[in-house]
DNA sequence: ATTATTCTGTTGTCTATACAAGTTGTATAA
DNA sequence: TTATACAACTTGTATAGACAACAGAATAAT
């Protein structure tokens, strides 16, 4: 398993950046100190470099350098990274309950039908978990895979409990982008005991549609967030 | 004022995709065929793509070459865009009404005043505004700018009614990121009738910190946002 | 002392090239 | 007919170098 260069040095970076070796505020050290470090080109630098403006860690200024970005208080949530490592990434602790599933379903939530293009699909994987930090329910999530492309899933446990990895590391297949559709709605009756809140609370509604390296192979999710005590924070 | 040409290539493939000369769902020319059209290296033409792809124009596939991604029925409110921006691009009808400002102002939102790490500022240039799709009032927008660095500021009226624009031509101000913090909360009683729902219903609550082109002058605003008719989309 | 100017180091843009690796269609062999 | 191999395309990664544009500090001119 070959990984690029850049991406090297981006993990490289990210690492010193969260463990502190560079520091909030302060200057990473410039393209071409990185190029002798790396033993690469300014170009290959400069692609980990931008890699980490879009993840938010650090920002750029034409003729200064890289700034490392104060970390985030909220949960990066409406950015592709999945659960696990947005939590870990917050210095929070997370917990995620399996309320059922995997299962294989038809496609029940209304809301779901207008992301699905193809009505090829008969039968979905299906999961509702629930998503806790620090002991809070935060978010009601429920997923539908189609099911194909995906022999013995229902069978075995997921990787590390991470759906994302379980993709990648048992099928190969990576996910690589998502579309959402963010709505502000009163809880239901089950959204609101689950997430501990009064019905009819407002909380945040979130369509994704999620796109994989396999053609046509997409990921849908329904999630119902708690936003009382964590925001969910966006960068651009 | 100089365009780089990568900048020049986005632009007119953006161009062509919006206006249908490439279709839905169809591939783009090859980036060689890229190049010979705008007279490029590949490095240049990929990094126009690259751009495309981040705003959510295409899609790219190892082996394959660059999808026209299928155009987005909500409106990409979670991305860096300004308004006025976004609802052309959707094919809308969109209005401004200026309900108040822009008027010097201290800060009064409570729920702005984390994101605002120096408290130097003393006086802000405040802007009350209300967003309309298609004479539904969609947004209301509080916004806050610092009062430094734009003289004559309120006395000009704004240049084709956009602030961004403004702020680029008139004081060569560019909005280069945004930061987020999202929630679901209740309608209070101003937001419920400019918004024309109920009070209490279920709103988006949007806080942003916009940084700039000018080191330490950043935009604040906190926007409510009506979401029954039109969702808020965003691509990752 | 204040204001220009120059210098140095930084990131931004761009060229030219090369090879790796994924996708697809075609020709060949079984 | 069905595999298999191959060729021709695509995008992905990476090198090496050049000049432009910007920021900040040092220097020179006023």
């Amino acid at each position: 398993m070959k990984i690029p260069l850049y991406r090297q040095i981006q993990a490289n970076l990210k690492e010193k950046i969260t463990s502190g070796v560079y520091e909030e505020g302060g200057l990473l050290p410039s393209e071409n100190e990185l190029c002798v470090e790396f033993n690469a080109t300014r170009m290959t630098v400069r692609q980990a470099l931008n890699e980490l403006v879009r993840e938010g860690y650090i920002t750029r200024q034409h003729g200064k350098g890289s700034t490392v970005s104060a970390s985030r208080k909220s949960l990066g949530l409406l950015s592709l990274k999945g659960w696990t490592e947005v939590v870990v990434a917050s210095d929070r602790h997370g917990k995620t309950l399996v309320l059922e599933g995997p299962v294989l379903k038809k496609l029940e939530d209304a809301a779901l039908k207008p992301l699905i293009d193809d009505e090829k699909h008969e039968e979905f994987i299906f999961f509702k978990r629930l998503r806790l930090v620090e002991d809070s329910p935060v978010m009601f999530e429920q997923t539908y895979i189609p099911n194909e492309n995906l022999p013995n899933f229902i069978e075995e446990p997921l990787l590390e409990g991470s759906l994302f990895r379980t993709l990648l590391i048992r099928y190969q297949i990576d996910v690589q982008s998502m579309t959402q559709e963010v709505r502000a709605i009163a809880a239901d009756k089950e959204t609101a005991n689950l997430l501990k809140i009064k019905q009819k609370s407002p909380v945040l509604h979130l369509l994704r549609k999620y796109k994989t390296s396999v053609d046509d192979f997409f990921l849908y999710s329904s999630i119902y967030c708690n936003t009382e005590k964590f925001a969910i924070s966006s960068f651009n």
